[in-house]
DNA sequence: GTAGAAGCGTCGCCTGGGTG
DNA sequence: CACCCAGGCGACGCTTCTAC
């Protein structure tokens, strides 16, 4: 497809462009993280990620973790994101841990793997942090636990999108709730009900 | 295990002096 | 005056450390 000018800055339904459908595929598929990931990400990453927030103009440049760390966590929204709002948790150094174990080390060296330094950039990059190179990307919703700051607009094929109109909170935890183990009516209820709450949350912080 | 400050090393920019 | 280069300096990314 690139070899006939396919245009990769496309975003389909979940706000996902080709690198991130690469991401994403990594995450969940550990053979593809390992054999296929590696040649894909160096033909898809874009440059860098232009970001706003409180009215500032932020580019990411794509050798930055927060680079890496922010095209994660909109790629984790809909699934590990999914299964943990019903339990109130979010997304956690453990989970970067667990995807980036996965990747080859010519594309995320061994320090980039470790908890504590993720677990610096998530920290460093809260809206409420005060580091001098804080770029707002992350909102705590409770100790150790993150998303992705509601606030923040990523430019997308050319147009500035709030960061949860890109990503369809409509659509969380839409890949695991089909699984067959989670028909039963009760349990159903109960899942649906916390994501509700999830969305109207999301809608409030957005504001 | 997390939060976040402090420390450390690298890199690129600026500047001033030397050279032709 | 143009050019080069070394040294100084600040910005920044990453690591380390301490308190919790």
């Amino acid at each position: 497809l690139m070899e006939r000018d396919a245009d990769t800055e496309k975003v389909d339904n979940a706000g996902f462009n080709a690198f991130l459908i690469a991401l994403d595929e990594a995450c969940r598929d550990e053979k593809y993280a390992a054999r296929k990931l590696a040649a894909i990400y160096e033909k898809l990453s874009p440059d860098s990620i232009s970001i706003q927030v409180d009215g500032k103009l932020v580019k990411l440049d794509n050798h930055l973790m927060e680079f890496l760390m922010l095209s994660l966590m909109m790629v984790m929204f809909y699934t590990r994101l999914g299964q943990k709002v019903p339990m109130d948790n979010a997304i956690e150094s453990g989970d970067f841990v667990e995807v980036l174990a996965k990747f080859p080390n010519r594309l995320v060296p061994d320090r980039r793997k470790k908890r504590p330094y993720i677990s610096s950039i998530l920290s460093k990059n809260e809206v409420d942090g005060q580091d001098r190179y804080n770029r707002k990307l992350f909102l705590r919703v409770k100790r150790g636990n993150y998303i992705i700051n509601p606030k923040l607009s990523v430019r997308v094929e050319g147009e500035w999108r709030k960061i949860y109109d890109l990503l369809s909170p409509e659509m969380v935890a839409y890949r695991f709730i089909h699984e067959p183990r989670f028909n039963r009516e009760r349990v159903m209820h109960q899942i649906n009900t916390s994501l509700q709450l999830f969305r109207d949350e999301i809608s409030r912080l957005t504001k």
